[in-house]
DNA sequence: CTGTTAGCGCTTTCAC
DNA sequence: GTGAAAGCGCTAACAG
């Protein structure tokens, strides 16, 4: 058993006192080389007598030496890892998406840093430079903070790729779910089912993905669409809380910001005896977790390859890290599902009770 | 505005190649005085003459100097990072842990690096160890390896803790939940509700949370509960597909290995006309999204407080990296939510089909 | 209080 | 093919 230096006894030191670790000056000495030679048979770096490497290898077993980091990372001007900013790491989407990243990282030679902002704009400024200290290379996903910070921090000079946010004038690789043509289909689907009014539980207000669903909605109004937002927010619980207003203002439809507040809203439209789709159809949007949540086999939605998404970011960061940068926003289209939350709108639809026959009341 | 230093002209160049970054050399020159100076500043390491901070921070600011992480790292002999290993990011288990875990780091000053095994445990031992290369400490979360590879790398002297794996006669700090008190309470529901055979739904084999569960079941034996186990998998897909044979094999209630598994098992079973929980209680584990998803609101299930869990684990991993670790493990228990898919068991329990008037049709 | 001087552990010219 | 030596950017004694 290869005897830990620094302890003569056997029994393990756990202390707080760092045990001085093997380097590979230790492995020189013990294989009787420079360290050069033991860089160079450990990265391949140059070719190297037969023999030597063996007793490099050996070496290296012997002494359980792996190679500080921190000094590799120094000497190389590389930190071998990329960093990844994400609004709220409970939020189903961004699992899936890390997942990608990760694997494509990975595959790359390089680690992942996760940093969450917790949904709150002005901490991710401070975040996204810290990880801009320690990787190679950042992944803003859903940045929510203002244009002139986020062009600050472009300016930098350090790689870095916009994820679910499109800046234009900025000359930063982004790339997006196409949330405008996505919800533009939610919008066909409605309309083409016969529903002329729908409130949209609208998501967090600095949310440029939010904001691009809203542009939708402008569209969709020249096909007779009318949309009636409704300040919610991203969770279930906003979606639960937010969907009770609905019935109430005339719409026969809901599309939420995304999945988890079309489930709540969903479950509070249900609870309070709204049938669904029959008396009110719900739509959401991202269609998480494919095919792991049957609950969510159910939703009508706006479906995004998120793998796709986050795959196609870390290559695109990657690219940039090595080759150089192209500018081009991209976007990921979204398709439509159309399950079993979603339905043509029922024969009376709601209306105050003093309407007269026949006519619209909006405010 | 402060020039770039490399580049000349003002355009912002997203070339490969990196533009010669500003140090701690170039701000004491700007601020005319020593590197220590500025780095005593900046860390606040000792007094330092008013008037000369304020030249070094101008100097800072003006430079847009970012200490580079890997040079303090090499010289202060601390990454400043954990590492955390974890077998499946979409687990929705996960990310309220990372969640915990990534806030007391930070109050620590120390950022998270994310790897993720994909559920191999081949993979574990590697990934671990390049964590251990550029993390003051590192958290295993349920690790799949066996018992020999994490001996290895708890011996390897460098601050480890295990989470969600208790392993008897390794002194390495552990925490996990109680799954084995978790099991017990709902073995106790169960039978208090009436219910004599129950099948379950069997997680990864290599898991030791699942081992805790089935060594509950044994003992619930003894109160008279006839536990069928089911190989299953972690997943509500597996869940799903799982639970088709269950209303052949007499169980009156089905325990899944988690929620995720739960919910597919509720699904597939609504699907082919049994009633929850009138013909079959249905109990999950882990109580996923507290308070986010609506739809597990409903599920009966074995809670645990998953952000206190990551909480306990990172502060463990933080004493354990400064003043020494506590090696006794520590148990975080779970609580009984009954909810609304655990009922006494039907009138009729479904026997085999020999059975006198009354019986089950249940091919 | 401040500057000088050594390294931290590794990679990488540059000679041999 | 291999070793010697310089240096990545920063911190931390050590003198003044």
């Amino acid at each position: 058993m290869p005897e830990s230096p620094g302890s003569t006894s056997g029994s393990p030191a756990r202390k707080g006192a760092r045990q001085r670790r093997v380097t590979i000056t230790d492995v020189g000495a013990a294989a009787g080389v420079s360290t050069s030679t033991v860089s160079r048979v450990l990265n391949g770096t140059a070719r190297v007598d037969p023999e030597l490497v063996r007793r490099v290898q050996s070496a290296v077993a012997e002494l359980g030496y792996r190679p500080n980091a921190a000094a590799q990372g120094l000497a190389r001007g590389e930190a071998g890892a990329i960093g990844v900013l994400v609004p709220d790491l409970s939020n189903p989407y961004f699992p899936d998406v890390l997942k990608s990243i990760s694997a494509v990282a990975r595959s790359h030679g390089r680690r992942v840093m996760v940093m969450e902002s917790d949904e709150d704009p002005a901490s991710e400024p401070e975040l996204a430079e810290d990880l801009m200290r320690c990787c190679d290379g950042v992944l803003l996903c859903s940045p929510r903070m203002d244009r002139t910070a986020l062009l600050d921090l472009t300016l930098r000079g350090h790689p870095l790729v916009l994820v679910n946010r499109i800046v234009p004038g900025l000359s930063t690789p982004s790339i997006s779910a196409d949330f405008y043509g996505g919800m533009t289909l939610v919008c066909g689907h409605l309309t083409q089912l016969g529903h002329r009014r729908v409130a949209y539980l609208s998501g967090p207000e600095s949310s440029w993905a939010n904001a691009e669903r809203l542009r939708a909605f402008d569209a969709a109004a020249a096909f007779g669409l009318d949309v009636d937002v409704v300040p919610c927010g991203h969770t279930a619980r906003q979606g639960y809380e937010a969907a009770g207003t609905v019935p109430d203002r005339g719409a026969t439809a809901v599309v939420a910001y995304n999945d988890l507040v079309a489930l709540g809203a969903v479950a509070a439209l249900e609870e309070s005896g709204v049938r669904i789709p029959d008396d009110m159809s719900v739509i959401g949007c991202d269609d998480i977790s494919l095919d792991d949540l049957p609950a969510s086999r159910r939703l009508t939605t706006a479906s995004l390859a998120r793998h796709e998404l986050g795959r196609q970011a870390a290559q695109r960061l990657e690219t940039l890290m090595t080759v150089g940068g192209d500018t081009e926003p991209l976007y990921i289209p979204m398709e439509l599902r159309v399950r079993h939350t979603s339905a043509p709108p029922a024969l009376r639809p709601s209306r105050p009770a003093t309407a007269p026959p026949g006519l619209s009341t909006a405010d």
